[in-house]
DNA sequence: CTCAGTGTTCAGTG
DNA sequence: TCACTGAACACTGA
């Protein structure tokens, strides 16, 4: 579930374990997902021999820089992840696996194959990340903006958290987790939102990223009271409060909250 | 065997 | 034009 700290996270391995490497070789897995408009080819002739320079991020999108133009892009989508390995121990499912002039390797992989890889000449212009909104880690959302995109809309707040195009990064998960933390009822309208609560719910939001990239997004170290701990599974779970879990579709999505809690 | 879940895009409806 | 819904994508695992 690759939400914008688990992204924030492998940002970080890569720009650890990449920067001022070269890259020596590639392997291209046979697959769509680093393939369509990019033939493997192109990315195995493309890429040996740059030199990665950085590393950047929006939302759960993510990009290596080099030495000369051209960009190389990661989509996670519901079970990639990427990997820092010794040569020969490489991940299953690996779709392209960089190998630098260390001699380690740097590989995405993909089990579940919904995901993005893409040799594009400036991710930033690229289609999908034109498309995001800010980035609430990178830059904590103005109020104003907020309020302003919330005004006269009926659609629900959870549905609205959802929405890259306001909040690049936010999840399934996280979008429950703030509402929850914030007290807020999933099914409000954006529109009946007073001042004060986006300014909580934003806050909340900032604090929840803030801390989950705090600890590597290693759900094992969130904090305890953390509604995360108990949502998983449809049975009629509480939360280590011992309030009870409601579990319903809103906007297309699963929502568990407390309606004891949420108002 | 069935079906939920995970993120994004796109077709369809109102 | 906008707001929203639902399907599709691929696969795992309950």
């Amino acid at each position: 579930m690759p939400e914008l700290p688990e992204v924030e996270t492998w940002r970080r391995l890569a720009e650890r374990e990449a920067t001022g490497r070269i890259i020596r070789g590639v392997q291209v897995a046979e697959d769509r997902i680093v393939m369509d408009e990019t033939p493997p080819d192109d990315l195995g002739r493309l890429l040996p021999g740059r030199t990665i320079l950085g590393t950047g991020r929006r939302g759960k999108h993510m990009w290596l820089e080099f030495d000369a133009p051209g960009h190389l892009y990661l989509h996670f989508g519901m079970s990639g992840s990427l990997t820092a390995h010794e040569p020969g121990e490489g991940p299953s499912h690996a779709k392209l696996a960089l190998e630098l002039d260390n001699g380690k390797w740097l590989t995405y992989r993909n089990p579940r194959r919904i995901g993005k890889v893409r040799y594009y000449e400036n991710a930033l212009t690229s289609k999908p990340i034109a498309a995001l909104g800010p980035d609430p880690l990178a830059e904590p959302l103005s109020p104003d903006e907020i309020a302003k995109a919330f005004a006269g809309k009926k659609r629900p707040v959870k549905s609205a958290l959802l929405d890259q195009r306001l909040f690049a990064g936010v999840g399934n998960w996280i979008a429950d987790e703030v509402l929850y933390q914030a007290n807020l009822s999933p099914h409000r309208a954006c529109g009946d939102l007073s001042r004060q609560e986006i300014q909580t719910l934003l806050r909340t939001l900032h604090r929840i990223l803030a801390k989950a990239v705090a600890v590597s997004a290693d759900d094992a170290h969130f904090p305890k009271t953390w509604l995360f701990h108990t949502r998983w599974g449809k049975q009629a779970e509480k939360t280590g409060r011992g309030e009870i879990i409601r579990f319903e579709t809103i906007g297309g999505r699963t929502c568990a909250w407390v309606p004891e809690r949420q108002s």
